[in-house]
DNA sequence: TTAATATGCAACCGTAGGGTTGCTTTTTAT
DNA sequence: ATAAAAAGCAACCCTACGGTTGCATATTAA
């Protein structure tokens, strides 16, 4: 639906879910962190130590990273013992998708508004 | 192709592409650049004035948005007299769109190997 | 030619981001 | 009971980011 048109989309209900967006796309705009998505998105929760293994990066400097991804929804922290271990949430992931998805056919709709104006 | 078996990807070459993919996630990690993308992908090129109409933003910030933007790939810009037209490249969307969906795979493969192990 | 339009360039400001070090607290192992 | 391991908290540093103002430059219109 167009914005301009807006029939049961508010303004602000538009900018808020780009909000979300953008804390997303942002808590991904990070090459350490995309390193811990990919660690975490293909086995079993992990600890902060586990994750700063093999990393130049200090404990503390991973840790704030995780954080960064947990508020954004990507990742969730559960406390267990005197670990808190780190779990993947493909629920923000799907979003983005649905963003792109959105973008590339909007611009296909503009490309074939621009093909038949050409050709006609 | 897992990082650890790593049988003709390098692992610099991995950490290429996640620099690059982190590039442009973290152009579209700002709700102005995404209002920015949305305007451009759903029409023709649009000189900077036109895009800062209707902004609560100077027409210099919406100038550097838009070079974050191009930094990216997500726009181009091209000089045409006295104005800069921005125009849409879809290419690093799809870029992070595989990005998402292999994410999104590997963590159905996890899915389906800890249900594995719960019923084995 | 003169005025208006569109952009570029550069300096500046405040704050958030990425990273470190140092110390405390909680939990587990010996 | 004590030591080691895991994590939390807080201060600090430096740089990048988002935004502004002011001025210079190029292009188009009158």
């Amino acid at each position: 639906m167009s914005l301009r048109i807006m029939s049961h989309t508010s303004r602000s209900a538009v900018a808020a879910k780009r909000r979300t967006h953008a804390l997303v796309f942002a808590a991904l705009g990070d090459a350490t962190r995309l390193s811990l998505v990919a660690k975490l998105c293909r086995g079993q929760p992990r600890s902060i130590s586990q994750l700063t293994q093999g990393s130049k990066l200090t404990r503390q400097a991973i840790t704030k990273h995780l954080r960064v991804l947990e508020s954004a929804g990507i990742v969730q922290s559960v406390r267990q013992g005197r670990e808190s271990r780190f779990e993947f949430d493909p629920e923000p992931m799907d979003g983005i998708k649905e963003y792109v998805d959105f973008v590339s056919e909007q611009w296909d709709h503009t490309l074939s508004r621009l093909k038949s104006f050409v050709e006609g």
